[in-house]
DNA sequence: TAAACAGTTGAACAACCATTCAACTATATA
DNA sequence: TATATAGTTGAATGGTTGTTCAACTGTTTA
């Protein structure tokens, strides 16, 4: 999908304020930062990893223990974590035959904490 | 999908450490508020819902000047305001023939804003 | 060495979702 | 009144994605 390009292609319709379109493309992000901006909240848009994030917020867990605590099973649990070590939300440290993982910054703990306060209105 | 239930039924394996989980447990947020806090992230999850959301951000604009400026049909974005209006994210003012879409509050902003800083690292 | 267990991974399947298309409503204008 | 245009909507479709299942790696211990 291509995003805000200079001649619309595929709108079908008349632009009536050519004014403010040119205005607002002047203004909006560059393509690649949407893509990237809605990639993050997608990562974020899935109860399981929220429920990850919190199981493991200020403790690190080992993955039959997230999975324990969640009710789900190791597998469901490891194919998430991966969507979210490739994120670089997560950090881990293995130790014996565990796996502990960990919030790897403030950063999101502050957005997850934010939007906590917006749907709590 | 139930989260974190007390027996943890569907997980196959032992759980290593019962007390680390137990305490988890009782710090958890409750189930419902992780899916509302996965659903709010799932609406900012699209690409072409965080274009819109720019595009209207200090200005208000009719839905063909939107379109005109992303590129795309009157119909998606049109399906794509609706979604955003039944999460109370935009607000809409009917002129003539034209509806006038704009940000429902400053909140959404600042989550946004918040999550451009992360990205951009 | 062999058995047991923690964790990962790829394929398959099902559910979900964004866009397209066509038909529709409503408002403005000739 | 008739026409043109802005916007909405429901159904269909194609792509995406989360979970399951089975097989696998690696570490510990008997």
């Amino acid at each position: 999908m291509k995003l805000y390009e200079k001649h619309a292609p595929s709108c079908e319709c008349e632009e009536i304020h050519s004014d403010v379109i040119e205005k607002r493309r002047v203004e909006m992000p560059e393509e690649g930062t949407l893509y990237d901006l809605s990639d993050f909240f997608k990562i974020l848009g899935d109860s399981t990893r929220i429920s990850i994030l919190f199981a493991i917020d200020g403790e690190p867990m080992c993955v039959c223990d997230i999975a324990g605590l969640l009710g789900m099973t190791k597998s469901a649990v490891s194919h998430q974590l991966k969507i979210l070590r490739q994120s670089d939300l997560v950090t881990y440290r293995k130790s014996g035959k565990n796996v502990y993982y960990s919030l790897a910054d403030d950063h999101v703990r502050d957005i997850i904490e934010k939007a906590l306060e917006h749907i709590k209105e």
